[in-house]
RNA sequence: GGUGGCGUAGUUCAGUUGGUUAGAAUAUCGGCCUGUCACGCCGAGGGUCGCGAGUUCGAGUCUCGUCGUCACCGCCA
């Protein structure tokens, strides 16, 4: 037996039992005459204690000991003379009779502790060693718990659990595919999924009804803090629903992790129209744990022969609540921000409500007191606000005046961790024009169902349908999105031609979901959340690296097992394939 | 593809206007210590200043290139 109890167990009710620990030691405090060694597994910390009481023998092994050995220990629980609140098990030791050594340790390369020497870069070579620290590990514990609260709650509804493939077929639309060459299909090439789409519907034509799968999908494009090439999503799709069906089930899910994993109780989510969200927050995914929305004041200011706004398309004001302090110092940081290149703003313009009533902008020469006083009205600024106004072309001045927002948010601490806003964002545009590309892209995926009443617009204006199509969204963050789906062939066929596939094009790509739809498909709708980024959220981090046991780095490599790499000669002719790296420049 | 930050001891960082032998903390090793729990005290070892070129009497410091890493923009149906 390796051991009776763990490291996290043991309290004062087990004193003078004989115990057996195993674990790794965390640390040596060697006071001479005695020696006190933590003891470290998964769930928690236990102390070790050898004294003059202790076989000499035992005391002599201690010293030979380092951090992250590995051993066993065997002794008698006592009660400490002095004891330690901080931990669980703080009120107890262990009086050693034997050590024994399971495995020895060379010096990490950087401290195994909670508030850890090492930083992201050490970390992730020796993931294996930085998962020992109870911080990352907390993590991946709650993740756990919610890929368990999640089944719980769908197979309460009935929900079929079912896996798809992974080795599937690429397609054009939307993210690059990792491609994955077939040694029996000489030349030809297998894609990983970016969703299990296709088949989730093929599911409920087989008449699945409603199905789930916590899913891996994959898509090749360049990292960020939120986003890794591989990453999982609480895959979902329901027959015989309609929106409103589809988001009061998933709300109900959504409410339940709240519930059976950080014990909070969340409100019923509010509906925002994707228009509503650009014009009041500049964003498809608004942060409403604060208010701070974006006013349109375009009308309002334009005619007062400022040239700046007179030629602008769009002008557009935000109400920063007591910030009519703010210093030249932070104005002209302010100003820095917008125009970093990331913004891509002019500029930025001020005004100061101050407390006596009068107002200082940096607009003085062409508006007056009593128009600034107009603006404060259009803007909702009291005596002691700020507001800032920015111009330019309608649809990039909201995004950016929407960042500002966002960044004011975050200079007034109004964007607290552990507070938390759903809410559901809907009638998103179905189509999006790309200049790129010179035609329209769909802005969900092509087989979301355009609004019954603006499918004429499909033929007249196609940027004008809106689809019935949804996203979660928690404090700015985008958890979830989905749409009811297309289930006429007749129709995806016009989604097809209307996102410049030919009849040939779609045949080859999508054939066997349209040819699905012919056998009798139900309604269906769906939904899929990155299921990474709401343990993120629920772990207060703005990272989903530490909520994945082996992520990625930013160029998209693994640094621990150092991928991806070159493949023998061999196994490319096997494949028969030849590499061609061109020649750098 | 682009913009910016960072790269100095095992690790995290400091290093002034370009100027003598590159520092601190922590980790490691040795000594002392009977109640520690970030133990304490004393001492020691530990450096290709990412790499390459340039400017200069002189470069950790300035310039260019390059590699790595992080954040963001593009991209992510």
């Amino acid at each position: 037996m390796y051991r009776t109890h763990t490291c996290g167990e043991l309290r004062i009710d087990n004193v003078n039992t004989e115990v057996i620990l195993a674990g790794w030691v965390q640390r040596i405090r060697d006071l001479g005459a005695m020696s006190f060694v933590d003891l470290r597994d998964r769930y928690g910390i236990t102390q070790l204690v050898i004294d003059e009481e202790t076989d000499k023998s035992v005391a002599k092994q201690l010293h030979g000991l380092g951090r992250e050995f590995v051993i066993q220990a065997k002794g008698t629980v006592r009660e400490r003379q002095s004891k330690n609140k901080n931990i669980a098990t703080g009120e107890v030791e262990i009086a050693l009779s034997e050590i024994k050594v399971l495995s020895t340790s060379e010096i990490p390369p950087f401290t195994i502790q909670d508030d850890t020497d090492g930083g992201d870069d050490i970390r992730m070579k020796y993931r294996y060693l930085d998962l020992r620290r109870s911080t990352v590990r907390k993590n991946l514990v709650l993740r756990s718990k919610m890929a368990h609260a999640v089944r719980c709650y769908l197979n309460s509804q009935d929900f079929i659990e079912t896996e798809t493939p992974v080795l599937i077929k690429s397609t054009p639309e939307g993210a690059r595919d990792f491609i994955v060459p077939s040694r029996m299909n000489e030349g030809q090439f297998y894609a990983l999924p970016q969703s299990p789409q296709t088949f989730k519907q093929l599911l409920m034509i087989a008449g699945f009804d409603r199905y789930f799968q916590i899913v891996k999908c994959f898509r090749d494009e360049d990292l960020r803090a939120d986003r890794q090439p591989e990453f999982t999503q609480i895959d979902c799709e329901m027959s015989f629903v309609d929106q409103k069906d589809v988001l009061a089930m998933f709300e109900g899910l959504t409410k339940h992790m709240f519930k059976e994993t950080l014990n909070i109780e969340v409100g019923d989510f509010p509906w925002m129209p994707y228009s509503e969200a650009m014009e009041k927050y500049g964003s498809d995914k608004p942060d409403i744990r604060f208010e701070m929305c974006i006013n349109d004041i375009t009308e309002t200011v334009k005619g007062n022969n400022f040239v700046v706004f007179d030629s602008a398309e769009y002008i557009g004001a935000i109400c920063a609540t007591g910030c009519a302090g703010y210093t030249r110092k932070q104005l002209d940081g302010l100003t820095k921000w917008v125009q970093r290149p990331q913004i891509g703003a002019k500029g930025l313009v001020y005004v100061k409500c101050n407390e006596d009533g009068t107002f200082k902008s940096s607009v003085d020469k062409f508006y007056s007191q009593d128009d600034l006083k107009v603006w404060a009205g259009k803007t909702g600024a009291k005596a002691g606000d700020l507001i800032l106004v920015m111009s330019g072309d309608k649809s990039n001045m909201q995004k950016a005046i929407g960042e500002l927002r966002l960044e004011m948010g975050n200079q007034l601490g109004l964007r607290k961790k552990g507070t938390f806003k759903p809410l559901w964002v809907v009638d998103f545009p179905l189509l999006e024009w790309d200049e790129e590309s010179q035609r329209f892209h769909a802005m969900h995926h092509p087989f979301t169902s355009p609004k019954i009443e603006d499918i004429p617009l499909m033929d007249t204006d196609p940027g004008k349908v809106r689809a019935n199509a949804y996203d979660l969204v928690i404090n700015g963050v985008e958890i979830g999105g989905g749409s009811v789906r297309i289930f006429d062939s007749a129709l995806q066929a016009k989604m097809f031609s209307l996102l410049g596939f030919t009849k040939e094009e779609a045949e080859a790509q999508f054939g066997f979901l349209m040819k699905a739809f012919k056998y009798g498909a139900p309604p269906h709708a769906g939904i899929a959340f990155g299921f990474d980024r709401l343990v993120s959220l629920f772990a207060g981090l703005d990272t989903i690296r530490d909520v994945i046991a082996f992520p990625k780095n930013n160029s998209g490599r693994d640094v621990m097992i150092d991928s991806p790499s070159f493949v023998a000669d061999a196994q490319l002719d096997e494949l028969n394939l030849k590499l061609d790296l061109k020649e750098k420049k």
